[in-house]
DNA sequence: GATGATGATTAGCACAGCTTATAGTTCATG
DNA sequence: CATGAACTATAAGCTGTGCTAATCATCATC
C-alpha cells in the first residue's frame, strides 16, 4: 500500500494526456510530443489500464476525442504535476546559471562591517532570488573546519594555514589604518610614534584583530592609551566620531562613507593582514558568482580608499 | 526546446532521490523502495546524469550520504511533484468510490422544485465534495439528446421514447393529485366532477404537466375555470394556500411540508407520469451513487405521501 | 458505397533498467 | 598497518517495456 496501484504511473503518461488533450487527436499530439501516433495510442492505453478506467471517448472517424469526466479530473492534476515539473526545470537552470541558490557563508566582525553587505547587496541586484546566510564563527579555524565539513559553501580568512583540499581566492591585503576625526589635524598619513601620546579606541584585548595592533605598536616600542574598547566596529567609529580618541582598524572593516571621520595611513605601517575566500569542494554556481563579486568589491574598496 | 533536456526525467528517479534523502544510505532507501541497493545506485547515477550535477555527497565507508545544494533544491520540487502524484492517487480512489467528482444532471420545474434538492442534499451529506451542476432544459427530448451527447451524466425524463443506447433507471410513479387548502372541506380524496364547479390554480396553457391534467380533466366531460396561471410551482402552491383554488399537481412537485395545504387523491385518477432516470453511456461512480440516492428519495417520497 | 481521416493492433527490434555478483572506497579497530 | 565492516560503483546478463512501421477497423462525409 505504498506507492499503491499508480506504481506505473510515469511522467509520459500524463504528458501524453495533455498533448491529446489539447490537440484533439492523437495523431496531433504524437507530432507535437515527436512520437508516432502508434506510440501515443499505446501511452494513453497504458494510462487507461494503469488507472483503470477510459480517460477518452473515442468517436471515431475524423471526430475529436473528448475527456471523459476522468479524464478532465486526470488532467487537471496532470498539470499540476508537469507545471512543478517545469519549475524544477527552471529552477535548476536558474541554479546553473548562478541566478537562485542558497550560500552559506562564514564571516567575522571585520568582515561582516561592511564587505559582506556590499557583496550582497550587489548579488542581490543582479540574482535577487538569491539565498545568503551569513554565519558569524569565533575565529578562522572554526569557518575554515565547517567549510570543510560542506556545513559551509565559503568562509572567509586571513590566516594562511589553509586545508590542502579547499580552494582559496586572495581578495585584497586589508591594510591597518588610523581613523581620525574629520577635523583632525594632519593630512593623509600619521605617524605611528604619535601615537603614544593620544586617546585611543580600540576593540577587546583578545580580539585577533586587535592583538595583531598591538603587536604592531609594540613592535615599534609604543604603549597605547586605550580609553575606550568595544567589539562593535560601528560603536569604535562613533566615539573616533564623537572626538574621543583615534583608532587603528583595518581598512576594510571602515565604513569610508562617514563624513566626520579621515582614514589616515600609518607611517610606517603596521603587518597588514590578507583577506581571502576559502571555498568549499564542488562550489556551486551561485558560489562561484558570489566569490566573482567578492573579488570585484575588493579591489574597487581598496583601490577608492584614500592610503 | 520542448520539454528540454529533462525529458528523461521520470518518477523513480524523483522517488529515489526522496527515499535516499530520508533513509541516508542506498541500501536502506532500495529497501523501502523494494529494489536492490544496486538499481538505487543506478537511478541516483541516472538522475545525476540527467540534470548534470552530483546530487549526493558519498562520503564512503559506514556514514550517511547527504544531499549537496543541488540534491537539496531538487528534494524539494520533487516533494512537490510527488505530493501532486499522491493527490491525484487520492482523488482517483475518491473518484472510484463515488465521493468526488462532478455530475451534470438535467431537469425540469416539477422535479427541479423537489426531487432534486432532497437527492442533492443527501448526496452532500455522504460526500460534500461532489459537485453537481443541474441543468434545466425545455424538455424530456432535448435532455435526453444532451446526454447521448455526453453533455450530461444524466437526467430526468418522463416519457417512454429513449434512446435504445442509455440506460433508463424508472424511480416511481407520480400521481397527479389535487392540492386544497387545509381547512377545505373533506377527506383525502376529492372527486374529479367536483373539480368543474371551483375555481382553480394551473400551469401555463402549453406547460408539458399542464396539459396532461387538462387533457385527464377533458376525458372525464370537465371544464375547469383556470382563475390564475403561472409556471412557478411554489406560486401555485401560494395562491392554494391563501384559498384561491384548488391545483392539480403532480406529487413530486408538491411541498409536503407545508401544514397550511392538504394533498388529496383523485377520484377517479388522471392517467399518472412515470418519472425516470436516463443515464449516459459509462456513468461514473458519483453518478451511479445519485442514481442510487435517486431510487432512495423517490420510493420514499411516494411512501410517505398520503394517498 | 467509395473516400478520407482517425484510432487500434500486431510484429519486431532496440534499449532501458533490473538482479546478481564483484570490485572499490573509506573508516574504525586491534 | 593490516583487517573487517559498511558502504557505493560497476560489470554482465537477462527480461520486459516502449518505440517504429505496417496494417486493420471504424465512422463521418460526399
Amino acid at each position: 500500500m505504498n506507492s499503491s496501484y499508480l506504481g506505473d504511473l510515469e511522467l509520459r503518461h500524463l504528458e501524453a494526456l495533455r498533448a491529446v488533450a489539447a490537440e484533439g487527436t492523437f495523431g496531433r499530439a504524437a507530432a507535437t510530443l515527436g512520437y508516432t501516433q502508434s506510440a501515443v495510442s499505446q501511452q494513453v492505453a497504458a494510462l487507461e489500464r494503469i488507472v483503470n478506467e477510459k480517460v477518452f471517448d473515442r468517436p471515431g472517424g475524423p471526430r475529436p476525442v473528448q475527456l471523459t469526466p476522468v479524464g478532465r479530473m486526470l488532467l487537471s492534476h496532470a498539470d499540476e504535476v508537469l507545471g512543478r515539473v517545469s519549475s524544477l526545470e527552471r529552477e535548476l537552470a536558474e541554479f546553473k546559471a548562478g541566478i537562485t541558490g542558497r550560500i552559506d557563508v562564514g564571516v567575522f566582525q571585520s568582515v561582516a562591517v561592511k564587505v559582506v553587505p556590499m557583496v550582497v547587496g550587489r548579488l542581490r541586484q543582479e540574482a535577487p532570488r538569491v539565498d545568503v546566510r551569513p554565519f558569524e564563527g569565533v575565529d578562522d579555524q572554526h569557518l575554515i573546519g565547517m567549510v570543510a565539513d560542506r556545513r559551509l559553501d565559503l568562509a572567509f580568512a586571513v590566516g594562511s594555514a589553509f586545508d590542502p583540499r579547499l580552494q582559496v581566492v586572495h581578495l585584497s591585503h586589508d591594510p591597518f589604518v588610523a581613523v581620525v576625526p574629520a577635523d583632525h589635524p594632519g593630512g593623509d598619513s600619521i605617524s605611528l610614534r604619535g601615537l603614544g601620546v593620544v586617546s585611543m579606541i580600540g576593540q577587546p584585548v583578545h580580539d585577533t584583530c586587535q592583538m595583531k595592533v598591538d603587536a604592531g605598536l609594540a613592535d615599534a616600542g609604543i604603549a597605547p592609551d586605550y580609553v575606550f574598547r568595544t567589539a562593535d566596529n560601528a560603536a569604535v567609529q562613533s566615539m573616533v566620531r564623537a572626538g574621543m580618541g583615534i583608532a587603528i582598524m583595518p581598512l576594510l572593516a571602515v565604513d569610508g562613507n562617514d563624513p566626520e571621520i579621515r582614514i589616515c595611513r600609518l607611517e610606517p605601517p603596521i603587518p597588514h593582514r590578507e583577506l581571502s575566500l576559502v571555498i568549499g569542494p564542488d562550489p556551486s554556481p551561485v558560489t562561484q558568482h558570489f566569490v566573482d563579486i567578492a573579488v570585484e568589491v575588493c579591489r574597487e574598496v581598496v583601490a577608492t580608499a584614500p592610503v
